[in-house]
DNA sequence: TCACATTACCTAATGCAACTAGGTATATCA
DNA sequence: TGATATACCTAGTTGCATTAGGTAATGTGA
């Protein structure tokens, strides 16, 4: 089980990632997160729609809905380019802690 | 600058680590900090004194005061043995979502 | 000797994000 | 018909960093 805060650190530059490689919407972005990281994380719907909401309200991500017929209504998300710009800067963050750490795990 | 989330993620494995290499007190480990990291993670004290009452609470480290004649009373941290526990596990999970995510940015 | 920086510890109030625990609606399959 | 999977949503709780203070001792430069 992974660690809250280890969740909350990973989910913009997770979400951010796979959006990169094509818009997508919510409950397939969910499944993604589970094969990508081989079960080890799960998000929870009640996680997952807050933060798509909250990527949108900063400006990072956009959406629209489509609806084919028969099927649910489904909202597609894509980045924008604050989004990959944040993507960028959140992948550098991210290594320089993970630097951090492998050193003061020792060699 | 590192976000508030990503700060969160790191910082037990980061004290558990730096006290696997011996005891320290808390105005040293900041400092320790800083220079692992090159200066790219700052830690206010507001924020270290917490995690480490915290830490200690639960169970996963151990402290004593010590102090020398004429100097500042220093509490010395050390980890107990479910503290070493808990940085293996920490360390695992870090490990998982650095994986997952090192794929999403894609190779 | 006075002021300031540095060392060293602490805590209350605020804000933000995951988590819990619900809810709605459609389609498929037994 | 009932269960399962798909697909979306939100209010309330909890945990943590952050902000913004505080205390106390030592060393240093004017």
């Amino acid at each position: 089980m992974i660690s809250r805060e280890l969740i909350a650190a990973s989910t913009e530059p997770l979400v951010l990632s796979l959006l990169q490689r094509g818009e997508n919407y919510g409950y397939a972005i969910a499944e993604k997160v589970r094969t990508f990281s081989k079960g080890e994380m799960e998000w929870t719907e009640g996680m997952l729609y807050p933060v798509l909401h909250r990527l949108e309200r900063r400006g990072l991500l956009k959406s629209r809905w489509e609806a084919v017929n028969g099927e649910r209504k489904r909202r597609y998300y894509s980045l924008t380019a604050k989004g990959r710009e944040s993507l960028g800067k959140r992948r550098q963050e991210w290594l320089a802690v993970h630097e951090t750490l492998t050193e003061a795990w020792g060699a």
